[in-house]
DNA sequence: GATTGACTTGGAGTTAGCTCCAGGTGCCAT
DNA sequence: ATGGCACCTGGAGCTAACTCCAAGTCAATC
């Protein structure tokens, strides 16, 4: 698989999945003997990886450090699962944080919905 | 309430609130004669408020739309609810990717907890 | 064998969101 | 009234994470 055909697979742009590489955030890709990146299956795993990983906010340096770990082998499976659990345990927070957050807009939503509602009849409108 | 008291009561640098301010991300601070800011009960809550979304990432270009509709009165009522139904889709979109994520996380750990455990056993190292 | 188009690299540029700084002012305690 | 401190402003600087660009190469097609 060329770059095109990961990135359009992915929904990352080739850039993306050059600078990933570049900075280690993916281990790095083979070449064709003109010197053309061809992605294994392998690979393409690493990218989904990486891509799910990033979307939920898990910083780069971190990634790379994963990265980074898993090709240094078998020494490092507790270092690398303890970076997980870490990872992991700051994804709750900002998970509770969401869900809290997306009640109290519901909560103010439905007072839009009131006041919207209920516009003509002079209503005080409250803080926002 | 001056700056720092404010600062400090909800965890945002001085910097920071001058900068939501001079971004119409706060409605415009009223001051003492001497120039200083002074924080209203209200302003604390528009404060609390905005570090709150800020906080499960709405972009600051959309709170200052928010702010920017809020202050032109009751005629915005029915955009600023667009507004925040809007922004809570997209919250609930990434709730449920962090979600996914969260559980697969979990896999992930748990496999790493199976190997570390067997590891003087030569198991076989999988993807990651 | 020349052209075309997708790929390569290294490096510069961009965006969001702060964060820092210099130079200045007001207020309070000595 | 003078020193020190917290505040002010406008503007520059910074970090993360891309994104874009120029110049070059290769492989396939005309």
């Amino acid at each position: 698989m060329n770059i095109s055909e990961v990135g359009g697979k992915f929904g990352l742009s080739q850039d993306t999945l050059r600078y990933y590489e570049r900075v280690g955030l993916l281990p790095r890709v083979n070449r064709t003997k003109g010197g053309v990146r061809d992605y294994t299956e392998e690979d393409c795993k690493w990218v989904e990886f990486i891509k799910c990983m990033r979307n939920v906010g898990l910083p780069v340096e971190v990634l790379i450090e994963y990265v980074a770990l898993y090709q240094l082998g078998d020494e490092t499976l507790q270092t690398r699962k303890e970076l997980l659990i870490e990872q992991r345990k700051q994804l709750a927070v900002r998970l509770e944080e969401m869900q809290s957050t997306l009640e109290r807009l519901d909560t103010k939503i439905d007072r839009y919905e009131q006041w919207t509602y209920a516009k003509d009849k002079l209503q005080r409108r409250p803080f926002n």
